[in-house]
DNA sequence: ATGCGACAGATGTCTGACATCCGCCAACCT
DNA sequence: AGGTTGGCGGATGTCAGACATCTGTCGCAT
């Protein structure tokens, strides 16, 4: 409820048309016009205002801030899947397997899931392909525990891996990202499909499963010319 | 107070060595334990839970969710201007204006900005250079309006643009961003200072103030082996 | 004119109560 | 014996009312 009246909120603020530094209702307004309770409107308030889509000051009332006409559609901070974020854009891919192999982890792999730098870890390379062409390159790494009695070369990864490795109990949740504008590295820009010359937004993520678990680590490249990803920023916090 | 709260609460997860999963004291135990109302505690509780860093059960309880354990130090959500971040990672720098002048708007700047197409805005370009050689280029517009009787030409800006904006009573307080990877535009890689071969990460922004009002619309260049951002992703929301 | 106090109205916090949901277990029925 | 039911303890969700504290305003006394 206190959820559902934050949302009602935001709508109200959005659609009456409040600009930064109006005053919206009292709580006690509010509480009479939506029938509930001053604890619950302050808590959805509360809500808001964390978001910093109201200041509040002690003994005037609450304001609406300046973040507020800030948005955009589908910001960085919302996890998903490249096969998420493609199909969000409308793009049709094919997906091909450049190579699944257990291997020794490069030294970011082996800290980000917590495997010894001498152990080995599965490692897997795709490419997502559009008119014959790479938009995203992946490279992503995991623990051969998750492999079970399989081997690497009899898995089928042209699905996505986040379904996979949700099939093995491990539904990926969240992630701590790394954003950075590389070149392709040679051996994949060697690739008649890969573009060499393009400039590549990469992403390296440490993703974690519900229980908290470090579950894979991906570098994801992104065609330069083709993506752009949006975020909203605020000062503090 | 609930503020306070809050960040006592994520001490004591964090420190507590609490896991995902692990069950948190209840309300009634913290409310005892800080010597406040339930009403305060679940104010606090509920921004920890907006934050995704602890999952409510009714009638079970509330238990620390995955996205504990993962931080990152300066996320790209945190509105900073290049002045403060490069002074974050450590660089000294030295900024050279490039040119400041009186130009028609982009068609993006135009729409980021408010102002007509026709119209008429302020071109700023720098550059901030570490042992001769640019880490990042800066190409910023705003409205003629806040010039005052001031000539483009006259204006010293060395130093923070944030901060000259603030001494007009401009307060930038956040953004809506856009994040890529491109290689410098022709004109800009003609510069000796500036690597043309480079892939760049550009961060094109436009920038609020306290009152809401969009007062900067400016495309930074990142050196792209230089700089990485970082940020967390969660489902949902 | 200035300063001070009363006052209204807003947020901040507290208390106690009841509602609802969950897990557990004992009593019950078949 | 086994499955169902109901009660109970404990947790969160919501509510009503009270008081504390802060802010701006207004009127009155100096």
């Amino acid at each position: 409820m206190v959820i559902q009246l934050r949302d009602t909120l935001v709508e109200l603020i959005r659609d009456e048309q409040l600009k930064p530094g109006e005053q919206i209702p009292t709580e006690h307004d509010l509480a009479a016009r939506f029938s509930v309770s001053r604890a619950t409107v302050r808590e959805a308030l509360k809500l808001l205002e964390q978001d910093g889509l109201v200041d509040v000051v002690h003994g005037r009332g609450r304001f609406v801030s300046a973040n507020v006409g800030l948005s955009v559609n589908r910001p960085v901070t919302r996890f998903e899947s490249v096969t998420e974020m493609l199909a969000g854009l409308g793009y049709i891919t094919t997906n091909r397997t450049l190579s699944v192999e257990r291997a020794a982890p490069t030294d970011e792999e082996a800290e980000a899931l917590g495997v010894d730098a001498q152990g080995e870890i599965v490692r897997l390379r795709r490419l997502r392909l559009h008119e014959d062409s790479a938009l995203v390159v992946s490279v992503s790494a995991f623990s051969t525990a998750l492999l079970g009695t399989d081997e690497p070369a009899d898995l089928d990864f042209t699905g996505s891996l986040a379904q996979w490795l949700a099939g093995r109990g491990h539904d990926l949740q969240s992630s701590a990202a790394q954003i950075q504008a590389l070149p392709m590295p040679s051996e994949l820009a060697a690739l008649p499909e890969v573009d060499g010359k393009q400039a590549w937004l990469v992403i390296s993520e440490r993703c974690v499963d519900a229980a908290g678990r470090s579950v894979l680590f991906s570098r994801e490249y992104h065609r330069g010319d083709v993506f752009t990803f949006h975020v909203l920023r605020r000062r503090g916090t």
